[in-house]
DNA sequence: TGCTATAACTTTGTATGCAAACTATAATAA
DNA sequence: TTATTATAGTTTGCATACAAAGTTATAGCA
């Protein structure tokens, strides 16, 4: 009889509770971007990289392209993007920032280090971050190749 | 100008990537006990200590209480627990395995492994799961105690 | 050219997450 | 005892996640 299934021993149960205490976390630091975190992400890249395919977007962000249409269609309805057909393939639909997308960063630039400041008794103990990193990255690239 | 929102440098979109991914794996091993994750969770906190209320089963899981409703509300349609009245105090619910509740936890008890052997790729690498657990439970307990 | 397969994206339906408001009961104070 | 406050849990409304099916357009090929 193993203590497979305690809670206590379970990776994923910690990296779920991770990672919807930090989007709640988020969620009042993004309000004054009134973006909520999943867009943010799509912004993200979209100000890395401007003028991705839908595609494009789902591959950068690992975002379910059924969902992104979604998120996508806010994003417009906010006038932070535009969106118009491929003129090559019209299949493709190209995502763009607008002026005031683009502005939108200055603002944004300011999130990292708040959300760093929320959780600093964290840093303050012994994370290493750049392990903890690395080790998200072997995990996600495992999880992205299965099925 | 810093690079504080590339996506490369995000913790965060790395967690919240892992975790649905995750989450993805788990859907069809548990498509066989009629779960779904988070229904897995509570689950695997009441096979470790049956007879919980909804408060406990919350603190236990860190699982949001509104939330929590629902998710015991479809485990006692399918006769997996059982609700009552603590006769103590009638604001509490206490939450009870069903014996065919407690007979899922056979079935369960393969699903850990069967996530390991699809993972595998990753554990060959080197991940150090004790050192990524802690920085987890660290992480966790500095995100709970803000605000 | 016409047919078939594939690709890009959208729609649909179901199940989360979660803040905020609400209900009912218990505990405490006045 | 009555009023007030706090606790336990539910409901509501909105925003995700995502599989599966649907739509439209391109590509490949007979």
């Amino acid at each position: 009889m193993s203590d497979s299934l305690k809670l206590e021993n379970q990776i994923c149960h910690r990296l779920y509770i991770a990672s919807n205490g930090l989007t709640r976390l988020y969620r009042p630091l993004l309000k004054d971007l009134e973006l909520t975190y999943p867009q943010y992400i799509v912004m993200m890249a979209l100000w890395e990289k401007d003028l991705l395919t839908m595609g494009e977007l789902s591959k950068n962000t690992s975002m379910d392209k059924g969902f992104l249409t979604t998120t996508i269609k806010r994003l417009a309805d906010q006038k932070i993007i535009t969106l118009k057909t491929d003129a090559k393939d019209s299949r493709k639909k190209i995502v763009k920032l607008t002026a005031k997308g683009t502005k939108l960063k200055v603002k944004a630039e300011k999130i990292p280090e708040m959300l760093i400041c929320k959780v600093s008794e964290c840093l303050k103990s012994e994370i290493n971050f750049e392990e903890f990193k690395k080790s998200l990255d072997i995990l996600n690239s495992a999880i992205k190749d299965i099925k």
